[in-house]
DNA sequence: ATTATCTATAGATCTATAGATAATGC
DNA sequence: ATTATCTATAGATCTATAGATAATGC
């Protein structure tokens, strides 16, 4: 999978043979066929894995500002989260998505996964936002396209190490929020994101 | 070129068969390679294509802005002009720069004249902006990314008539400018944009 | 002579399957 | 018996070149 991701990323999907895979793996060709029933399931296995702990962590941080009435805070966190996540991943994995086959029917399921990431990214925005000219389709759009542009600069070599934050406030002022509403939110995201996962502890 | 776009927009590049494209014309498959000397060509020709004239527009509005000294015009009415090229391309001719080909440097070209349009967004941006932590790399970067926000709201069909707009507006709030001051910009921009090529006509 | 096409093909892949082999664990 | 590999290969491409052909224009 780490081979076969780097290769991706690199080169593509159909640039990318079994050979090469293979070959960096240090087994033969044939050998692969073994583990996986086709290239398709190494690079959809690749792409699962990539968004299911975004969508998790989404429903979870959506759900914590909902229970505090606080979408602003809750799509700070997320994007604060979900930066974190992109900026980690081995051979910026998070480019995956950008190949071309994605788009192909066989990737439906991912394609499902990732726009019910972008509807709760949709949903924390418009009930945050201030602006009711951008609709939770097109702020969704927005914000996650803002998110996932850490993937970009990270190629690019221009990370920092205040890239996060930069983009989560990015993220709130695209939705019409003012500098003292973004302040106020970020700090209720971080009490957000640093609640463990049980809920609320005890009140000591 | 037309064939080859749709192509490889659809399918990506290394799954684009030269055999593909001259179907798609109605000529043999050898035949591509009497205008063509191979397939990297062409892609090197779409790519350059869809930059460069954006790259025109872009230094001539920076030209513009600095002249009346409203960086934030600028870079509202590059926005809105770079997103209503990029709604009008044929195939959403805009993903192929997100081809992992054009990492490689064949393309190095194509990459160069991209990195300059990020530029001029980075020191329209960071000029018009009042957010010192963004520096005009990262500015660059965020804002070029919402532009082409448009070509992902394009591919998922969620086009709207105020789209260009909602966009241009975003680069202007992401960069920390109030609400006030996005709509001012708004109006200088408008001015920009209509604007005859050859400067400011003659005071009748 | 130039332009634009065609047929034919060399040479190099690529994916996926068949079936053999060796090591490990019950 | 199961697991994980290997060798060998069928069958299907793919790119790019060589050389022929026909139409057009000087």
């Amino acid at each position: 999978m780490d081979a076969a991701a780097a290769l991706f990323v690199e080169s593509g999907f159909a640039a990318t043979t079994t050979r090469l895979i293979a070959e960096q793996v240090g087994i033969r060709q044939a050998s692969l066929y073994y583990h996986f029933a086709g290239k398709d399931e190494i690079l959809l296995e690749l792409l699962t894995r990539s968004v299911r702990p975004s969508l998790e962590a989404a429903h979870r941080l959506a759900a914590r500002a909902a229970t505090v009435d606080d979408p602003a805070a809750g799509l700070y966190a997320l994007a604060l989260v979900d930066v974190g996540t992109l900026s980690a991943t081995p051979h910026n994995v998070g480019t995956l998505y950008l190949l071309p086959e994605v788009q192909q029917p066989q990737y439906d399921a991912f394609r499902a996964e990732r726009a019910a990431l972008q509807a709760v990214y949709g949903r924390l925005a418009a009930a945050a936002g201030h602006d009711d000219e951008i609709g939770e389709g097109l702020a969704g759009a927005l914000v996650m396209q803002l998110v996932e542009s850490v993937i970009q600069i990270r190629r690019d070599g221009l990370t920092h190490p205040r890239t996060a934050d930069v983009i989560a406030r990015s993220c709130l002022r695209v939705v019409g929020l003012t500098a003292d509403e973004v302040g106020r939110a970020r700090l209720a995201a971080l009490a957000l994101v640093a609640e463990p996962d049980g809920g609320p502890g005890p009140a000591t």
